[in-house]
Formats: C-alpha cells, sequence, structure tokens
DNA sequence: ATTGATTTTCATTGAATGTTGAAATTGACT
DNA sequence: AGTCAATTTCAACATTCAATGAAAATCAAT
C-alpha cells in the first residue's frame, strides 16, 4: 500500500509538476527563473530543519514558516515532501563527489605510476566534505548531518544508495588498488569502518563536547581530521597486512 | 513551545502513571503483575517498528496493532510515546552495559599488574554486543538499530547520554591507561571513532550488500567482528603513537 | 494594453496523530 | 457473594499532517 501510494504520487508529481523549459528560451545562458530563490529557501530551510529534527520529525508547515513562503509552495516546486529531501541531499553530493573524485585523480597523479598512498585516498574522500565544515556556511553542516542520518535509516537506503554509491565504489576500488594483499571482503568493511568513523566527526551531536567535559569540541574539524586520518589509515593498513 | 509541551506532558504523566507497587506485597519474592506481558508486547513491538522506521516515522497505532494489544495501552503503561522510547532503550543497555564493564574486568584481571591490550579492550567492549546479534534474538537487532539512528540524532542526545555516557567514560578511562603517550583528546576522538564503526556494523542497512554485490553479509557477524578488531585496534594505536 | 505562462495565495480536503476519560472487565482477596 | 484495585476496552478529543484545487497575482513579451 505503502509503495502503491508512492507510485501514486510520483506519477501524479511527474504530471503536475510546472514544465521546465529544458533550455534556455532567450539569449542569456541561463535564465533565471521567478520562483529560483522561493525553491532556494524552501531547500535550506528544509536542509535545516531535517538535520535537526529528521525528515519525519518536521512538517512542512515548520519548513515553510522557516523559510517565509507559502505551505503549498513546497508541493508546486518539489510535488512532494520526498521529493523535496531528495533535491536536498542531491544538491551538495553532487558537488562533494565531483570533489573527491578530482582530489583522487589529483593524488593518483602525484602517485606517478604507483598506487596513491592509503593516506593520500582517505585524505582525498574526507576533505571535500569536511573542509567545508569549517568554512561558516552552515548548510554544509545540516547536510552532513542530515546525510548521518539517512546513511542509518533502512528506509532510506535506497535513496542514499543512488546518490552515495557512485562515489563509494570510487573509492572502494582506489582502496583495492593501495591494499593489494587486503582480501575483498576487508576492503568492503574498512569502506564502511571509514565511513562510520568520518559520520560520527559531520554528525556533530554535541556527544564528544560532553564526555570530554568541553576538551573537544565537534565543530573543530583540524582536530578531528588530525586523528581521523590516521586512525583509518592504519586501521585499514591493518586490514591489508591480515592473515585472512 | 515545543518545551512548554513537553513538560507539560512529563508532569501529567508523573501524576497519571498507574502506582506500580515498590515492593512484593505478597509472600512471592517477585509477584508477576497482570498488564507484564503487555507491557512486554508492547515494548518488542516498539523495539522493532522503531527500528525499522524511526521514532517518528511510526505511530502508536501500528505499534499496538503490531502487539496486537489496545491503543490506549501504552499510555496507560508507559505515560506516553517518549517515555516509550526509553524504557526500550533502557531495558536492553543495562545489560549490555554490565557485560561490557564484566568483560573489561576479566581482561584487566587477565592483564595481572599491566593494563589490558587495546585488543583485549576493543573486544570487551564489542563482543557483549555483537555476539548477541547472532544468537537468533531479532529483538537485540532492532536495538543496534535504534540505537545507531538516536546516536546521530541531535534531538535525542539527552536520552543517549544518560543512557550510553556512562560505559562510554568507564572505557575511555580504560584506554587511556593503555594508550599512556596518547593525548586527552585524541583518546575522545578515538573513542567517538571506535563508536562509528561499530555502528556501521550494527545498523545492517544492507549496504555492504549492495556494494559488494552480496560478497558480504551484514548478518555476518563473525566476519565483522575479525575485520572490526584488528581495524579499531590499529587506528587506535596510531593515535597513541602520533607526535601530538 | 493585452496576452499567456509562471508563481503565489488562500481555503480546504480527508486522513492520521498522541492523548484522554469513562465504562467494562478481570482476578485475587475477604 | 462481595470488594477493590489493576487492567483493558471503546469512543472520542483537539491537533496536526501532506496534499490539492481554484482563484489571484506577477511579469516578460507582444
Amino acid at each position: 500500500m505503502k509503495t502503491k501510494n508512492a507510485v501514486a504520487r510520483k506519477a501524479v508529481q511527474a504530471v503536475k509538476l510546472p514544465s521546465l523549459p529544458q533550455r534556455p528560451l532567450r539569449g542569456a545562458r541561463r535564465e533565471s527563473r521567478r520562483g529560483d530563490s522561493t525553491r532556494l529557501s524552501i531547500l535550506n530551510a528544509a536542509e535545516r530543519c531535517f538535520a535537526q529534527n529528521g525528515f519525519d520529525g518536521v512538517s512542512l508547515r515548520t519548513i515553510t514558516e522557516v523559510a517565509g513562503v507559502d505551505l503549498a509552495l513546497v508541493n508546486y516546486h518539489f510535488g512532494s515532501k520526498d521529493n523535496l529531501l531528495r533535491e536536498v541531499i542531491a544538491r551538495r553530493a553532487k558537488v562533494v563527489h565531483e570533489d573527491r573524485v578530482r582530489a583522487l585523480e589529483m593524488a593518483r597523479h602525484e602517485a606517478d605510476a604507483s598506487s596513491p598512498s592509503i593516506e593520500a585516498i582517505v585524505t582525498a574522500f574526507l576533505e571535500p566534505l569536511l573542509r567545508r565544515l569549517s568554512n561558516g556556511d552552515a548548510g554544509w553542516h545540516h547536510y552532513s548531518r542530515l546525510i548521518s542520518q539517512l546513511d542509518v535509516l533502512p528506509k532510506f537506503t535506497g535513496l542514499t544508495g543512488d546518490v552515495l554509491d557512485p562515489t563509494a565504489l570510487h573509492f572502494i576500488n582506489a582502496l583495492r588498488l593501495a591494499l593489494p594483499k587486503a582480501s575483498p571482503q576487508s576492503i568492503y568493511w574498512g569502506y564502511m569502518f571509514l565511513i562510520g568513523s568520518m559520520v560520527q566527526v559531520i554528525s556533530a551531536t554535541g556527544r564528544i563536547e560532553r564526555l570530554s567535559r568541553g576538551l573537544c569540541r565537534s565543530g573543530d574539524i583540524e582536530g578531528a581530521l588530525h586523528r581521523l586520518i590516521p586512525f583509518i589509515s592504519a586501521g585499514l593498513r591493518a586490514l591489508g597486512r591480515q592473515a585472512e
């Protein structure tokens, strides 16, 4: 029934969405349309609200209130709450993916003929996202916390899979080349552990402040990276040394 | 406004909960009361539902339907949905905490005068929970997935803090003794990474099946532990070696 | 000024939410 | 049989939810 609803909704939405002009109608390369700022406000508000209270913990009413726009505009611009979430994620995931792939290619270039070091691979994966967290843009913070939540909720694996798996497979392949003696299974598990460690940093729940009584701070990305990269690299290398 | 509602609800609930007899009224050491099986059904159903769809993604109606009991019984036995969640978690967290502390004491005993090895500490932390996941009891599976979700949601840090922080501080202290050269900050971060890696295993979202195209399985706890312990141990040791 | 598509507003839909009060039932005790 | 508290049932409560339909407004192009 749930799937049927989703399908029905999707079908309706495909029909009812405003017809986006596929190519610029006018001379300018890209014509900025009237509703663009509305779309942006909604995306940003949704990102913040979803991150704070989870997808099901926030209503479209709250989101539109934060965005300062009318409730009905969500369904006009995005079709449904589900689709709003998808666009919130896709927007930034695209950026991070491209940066990560580029960073990895750079590392490969520097490594010449051989494979880049584990540290280089891990850094190429972590920095594109983590560096943005210390750049003052709260949006990236919210996006990170949202990803952390979806990563762990079974009902969203479809969504996160579509968006994040390409990056994952890209880096899993790089790790395989860098750890030729590790079994394929160890590589996959190692990648999961990598993700998990990173998620603890980007989810920024404030737990480390509480545990350390203020000695460590969730927002101290430099401090986190300074430990995260050695931790993961040493862990992965240990998997590469393993007798199987 | 939201906080005010929560406070009001809590106050009401404190007044309206059925007066639980503090000590056994009759001869038997512990008199099993009539509603106990109802309580259990609700706890188990809530555990399963929360794990699958998240706290806000499930209604009390769904939970009581799964439990096969009347809707009103949730508020009769637990006072509120919030409190139901708390009891769902506390029930199993208590068991795991005791097992972990006991396992750590055992490791200390075996290590004689010196500190237990990193492997021993990490194992003492991981096994009490992970071993239960391969013992057929689906409840532990649901509990683990639920913990994974709450761990990453800001709005539940109060709850998870109350329940999980004592264990955390216990093991952080053990790690400090085992890694005398590591800075306190590195220990705290290391513990966070440990948690993160573990969460990726116990959240069991099926992602590793998809990424590895069936080569690895989320349910393969032995395989996961076989990589998780070396990964984390090597990572922590690297933090201990770090120049600071 | 008029057209016509895009965007916004407003009112409302039907369903689902957590919670509650009052009556009915149960079962162990006198 | 009768008592009484614990438990269960049933029917509602007032909100809130996502989504929609139709009218109003906006604005560039003719």
